[in-house]
DNA sequence: TTGTAGGCGTTATCAG
DNA sequence: CTGATAACGCCTACAA
């Protein structure tokens, strides 16, 4: 891509450029105290007419460790808006090339994602971004990666840095099979195990059980679905706890959660026409995440269905893009920036000291009931 | 932080436990057609059972590339809204140990921004999202840094990667000085030149020449003032297209733009309060970047006056937040997005071929106006 | 204060 | 198809 030019300088270069051996450059960039001041401007100017800098490769070689934290996602969380893009499309050829000498109009952009609110932060960019704050703050860089279970790649990037942080996933435990089990690892939303991994999640039972009591108790609410398969910890839990509140207010959950699949024969979609189709909609639908609670807004809007006047909603998880919606979403915030940064500093060993008896971190953060126009209020 | 245990385990230690020789257990795992399935397998099982991971800095040392594009942004840039905390806090000592055991309550979450817009993403977060989403598609890991001049950091993430992007800043100059020649580098919204540095940058003439039209051609304005400071390529191309259109219109652009700093003997808050105190408020503050704007929309609020009715205000770059302010933010958004994955395959040689003639990209984008409430429709 | 030499874990080359 | 062996670029005792 670039101008080939020669090979990269390396300390070789430098030294003899400054007319020094390789030790003193490397001190001149290491070790500034332990080296004349005058050599060192020597090496520094030479390195600079060079264009000379360190490799960071052979530096993670020389001393054990490359300084990164990194954090992992895996395809399936990337999941869009768009139903026709979950398919991560790897390869992409179908780009066009790069117009570059004119100016590019905005037809050719694909920011036309602009009129959609569902274009805001997911439960991953929110978490992603705590987790990349803290680690500006400690001046370490981050490493993003995402891959598949098939590839390497979880393995991979966990070559490349001094801890990992890694989203939930129907394949992780597969995953970590292949990780190497020296580096100190967090687990976001995973079941507590007998495992090494830290874990950094979020007390969903705390969090749903106020949510219903809001639905009951406040709204008087007696017919209360769930949405959401039960695929992942998170959504399990809150299933369980979706039951368990109801059920301590004497009413009765739906059996089966409504399905919250996206595309296959138990799209959310078909199941709520259905549903509405027989009269037999539910009074609430308590959605597994925001996502799905936005799902449902669309179909139900499509169905002529008002919320909260026919069927109030709820979310879990407090994206942003539940603030955009109509009518604005009632949720279960979680302070997944926070969350983001309590994985950074467990990784970088600034997250204080473990809790006594303990060989590792299990932090769990507190939800907040965000009471939006969704559930009637 | 983990769990000392033994050292990391390496080719050798596979190559022993499988009964094999190092070059076979490379090969199992990056050649895996010149190797007998037999001894893969093999080799494969004694990894998993050894929990060996190839180590990323030996690779990129051997083969002279470490396969991941970064992301740099000084910390300048990374200003949020609390001006309390525009110096970066460095080695954050002030946080609390994460009281893992106990479900961490809300209040220390440091989540509490919630209810301000300015928790919305800003051009540097929207840019640097599609880079990401770039590089994800093209299935490679990218790094994020930061850091400030005096720090060796933008030759220190040069040297962990393939090819950089960078953010502009006014100290980007000096640390080009410092950089590699050898790695292909992409600058963000910075003036063409002679460097051989790759651009992405936006069409800042075109689109505040169209704003500008909007302000006088349909709304009538005559007495149009440039908020922001001219620091930085795109703000003084912004000013200087600003005095262009109003010109060319007939009318006089106000000689000296309102400083947009946020502290200081100049702070807008102060000019504004000073200039209402006078009456000499203009009718429409055009502002540099929609952060300034949403700080105009504060301070008027503060001082009682009505936008749009006594003043009309726009921004530019159409971040998020614009669209939650009250009034909405008219503005004129850059295709951010795009832009950062511009920059990506520009770095990764997906791009496609260079201009005729060309050594290098100049991909100019073209930004749109944005028409909202703010600036009276 | 500066130079020499060995090692870090892979990949690549070249024999066998 | 497999096994030695030499880079790769930097760090760091250790020696001068």
């Amino acid at each position: 891509m670039s101008d080939a030019g020669s090979r990269r300088p390396t300390v070789y270069d430098v030294a003899q450029e400054a007319g020094v051996s390789i030790a003193s450059v490397s001190f001149a960039f290491r070790r500034p105290e332990r080296i004349s001041e005058a050599t060192r401007e020597r090496v520094l100017a030479a390195a600079r007419r060079l264009g000379y800098a360190p490799s960071a490769a052979a530096r993670g070689l020389a001393n054990g460790r490359t300084g990164i934290l990194g954090l992992h996602a895996f395809d399936l969380m990337l999941e869009r808006a768009d139903p026709s893009d979950i398919a991560p499309p790897r390869p992409d050829t179908r780009r066009p090339p790069l117009d570059a000498g004119a100016i590019i109009p905005w037809s050719q952009t694909d920011d036309e994602t602009l009129s959609d609110p569902r274009a805001f932060p997911l439960y991953v960019d929110e978490v992603q971004r705590g987790f990349a704050l803290e680690c500006w703050m400690l001046g370490r860089p981050v490493v993003l990666s995402s891959g598949s279970d098939s590839d390497v790649s979880v393995a991979d990037t966990a070559g490349r840095v001094d801890g990992l942080a890694i989203f939930p996933s129907p394949v992780l435990p597969t995953a970590l099979l292949r990780m190497p089990a020296t580096i100190p690892t967090v687990l976001f939303s995973v079941a507590p195990g007998d495992d090494p991994h830290h874990r950094v999640r979020v007390d969903n039972a705390g969090g749903m059980s106020a949510l219903v009591d809001h639905l009951v108790r406040d709204h008087g609410y007696d017919d209360v679905a769930f949405v959401g398969r039960q695929e992942g910890f998170d959504n399990a839990e809150r299933f369980a706890a979706y039951r368990a509140s109801l059920t301590r207010w004497g009413l009765r959950p739906r059996d089966e959660p409504i399905d919250g699949t996206v595309r296959g024969p138990h799209r959310m979609v078909e199941q709520l026409s259905a549903l509405h189709a027989s009269g037999a909609l539910p009074r609430v639908l308590v959605c597994a995440t925001d996502q799905h609670a936005l799902m449902a807004l669309d179909a139900l809007a499509a169905l002529g269905v008002r919320v909260p006047d026919d069927v109030a909603v709820t979310g879990f998880d407090g994206i942003l893009a539940g603030r955009l919606s109509t009518p604005t979403l009632t949720s279960v915030r979680q302070p997944m920036e926070a969350m983001g940064r309590a994985a950074a500093r467990i990784l970088a060993g600034t997250a204080g000291p473990l809790p006594e008896g303990q060989t590792r971190f299990d932090a769990v953060f507190a939800p907040r009931v965000v009471i939006r126009h969704s559930c009637g209020c």
